[in-house]
DNA sequence: CTTGCAATCGAAATCGTTTTCGATTTCGAA
DNA sequence: TTCGAAATCGAAAACGATTTCGATTGCAAG
């Protein structure tokens, strides 16, 4: 049983070709009549063009390609989800591929994706990514690229983002508001900016509330996994019980924090108080709750989607695009935690 | 910047494009000479055929889709993850569609897969699917399509599944040894198969252990959540007090009971045993750490790619292909929580 | 009854591969 | 030297759509 064709259409309307063709995409030079016909047969038979034969003459895949870091992840899942409904909106088909936050990998993900013919990237840079020439080469290439919550400053690109450093400053003043004055910081990698912001942003609320900034109070962890979090709140509560409060750079961090000082007896937050950073799911089930700063994934894919739409509309007339930077709200969410 | 193509190689080389082509297959009629000086060019210049193009004489788009029920839910990410890591193995792209447990919309999904001419597709049904006409359309279209973990014993083709009926048995004889008596279940939906299997093994576990089957124990959460989890404990603890254990359809109610439970002061599992299903990221992470079956999700994904691959080749070769389904290990994760 | 113009339609080229099949070359054997 | 088989190569026809541009038709105005 192959699939109909627009010559099956044709024939079988004593129509030509080409007026099938230009009557499904409303040229103004075939009748009404006959596109009514075209239009209802076309529908009976669910007939649609074979999507790869229009890429040969259009150069147009109708196919995004994504690139996250991770795959299961709570917040990516939710910006994958924002995306693909846009995409959807537009009868488009969204790939997805994920680097492992390794840099090689995302190289040649990127590269895959060329060859693919994508109409259009979407990335979330890996943590060891370390240079962006990569990425300068989609560009080059005249594929729109939208870089989202893990971007790049040196790239010329549209970007979605969040504001990290003031989402961090919040939080940790919600810290000091609450009494807590010995705050420990859970900090990401060092390359990726988000990771770096919200560092900033910590420091910036030490700054403004004149309380001390000790390099021994900060720890990093690499994989911003739950077993970080969790030894490094047995490290804090064996060797440096001064520290009263902690700021995770994400939720996993924060609740393998927690996790240990349930086990400890350690009242939360009274002796020493947890907040995470994303509002992923789970944070809210825990016990106790942990406080956090919602950081919204499918608000952002979805804008991410519709920068790139747009600029691949400006990119098909010829005309200039100039990228922009859009900055998703943030939210502090006060749990049990804090 | 066009891409490359045959054409320019050809040309570079001053060589036909036929030979070109057919340098880059290792078809036998072009001399081993001409062959590595085609490949070396080719690998100098990072040329790789245009795969539209391609698809329009082989039939082959190399691309495969997936419909999962929900895009943020751990066990469909690691599914996810085992699907696109067998596949980027064998040079194949995914795109992903989501279902969100719509019957309407698996049918819509499962259409815009035909219509992009994937070479397979791979489909975990939604709750809501009664019936399974658009399955067996797509076997009608001679593509091989591969069900996983929420399969249907009606179509007739290949599945990745769990014995949901053995892994519950194990589950709720766990809680039966561990001295509990009054077993309460928060089963699933009723059309899914593996709910309805989860529950059958519940029954066989009190029945081979003479304990009492109560209608009333049996809870059904319609969505999986785990605001149902949080709200059947709610009812339990005051109006239904005898029961002390609750066996979940899965990880998501079972943590929201034992939020529940925590915010009561309930004592698990001395008064109220939980276990769970599916064994989330999450369930290691919560207090007390919840008891559960480990449902090997990457696995499942490798093996159902694998399954579609192996059954691809046979279609290409022309051979009859009969499907088979393939049980996939789960294991008994016994934690804090019972 | 022309003529001209607008309204409709179609032939054919094109996109970049793959693959069949025919053409050419090579080369050893007679 | 000649012949034929084996080894290499290329021309050309698909694949299924899109789109340019030329052909045809209908119709109103002169």
């Amino acid at each position: 049983m192959r699939n109909l064709t627009l010559k099956d259409i044709a024939s079988a309307l004593n129509l030509s070709i080409t007026t099938v063709s230009k009557a499904l995409k409303d040229y103004p030079d075939v009748s009404p009549k006959t596109k009514a016909k075209v239009k209802a047969y076309t529908k009976e038979v669910n007939f649609t063009p074979n999507a790869y034969a229009a890429y040969l003459r259009t150069q147009e895949s109708k196919i995004i390609g994504v690139i996250i870091p991770r795959l299961n992840h709570y917040f990516f899942s939710n910006v994958l989800k924002g995306i693909m409904k846009a995409a959807e909106e537009e009868g488009y088909m969204v790939i997805i591929l994920s680097s492992e936050e390794s840099y090689e990998l995302e190289k040649k993900q990127v590269d895959r994706l060329l060859k693919q013919n994508v109409d259009g990237i979407l990335l979330s840079i890996a943590d060891s990514t370390h240079d962006t020439s990569h990425i300068d080469n989609i560009l080059k290439q005249n594929i729109s690229l939208v870089l989202f919550d893990k971007y790049s400053k040196l790239s010329q690109c549209s970007s979605v983002i969040v504001n990290d450093q003031n989402a961090a400053f919040t939080a940790v003043e919600h810290l000091i508001k609450s009494g807590k004055k010995n705050i420990a910081h859970l900090r990401g990698p060092l390359l990726p900016q988000n990771s770096i912001d919200r560092f900033l942003g910590y420091r910036k609320a030490l700054e403004k509330y004149e309380l001390p900034y000790k390099k021994e109070w900060v720890f990093t962890c690499q994989d911003i996994t739950s077993d970080e979090g969790y030894a490094y709140a047995k490290h804090i509560l064996e060797k440096q019980p001064e520290i009263d409060a902690i700021f995770a750079v994400a939720d996993m961090p924060a609740i393998g924090a927690i996790k240990y000082f349930n086990e400890q007896n350690v009242a939360i937050p009274e002796q020493i108080a947890v907040m995470g950073f994303s509002n992923w799911k789970i944070s809210g089930l825990i016990t106790p709750a942990l406080s956090t700063v919602n950081q919204p994934g499918e608000t952002m894919g979805r804008k991410a989607f519709e920068l790139f739409y747009k600029e691949l509309k400006l990119l098909k007339k010829g005309k200039k695009v100039d990228y922009q930077i859009v900055e998703i709200e943030t939210a502090l969410i006060v749990r049990d935690s804090t």
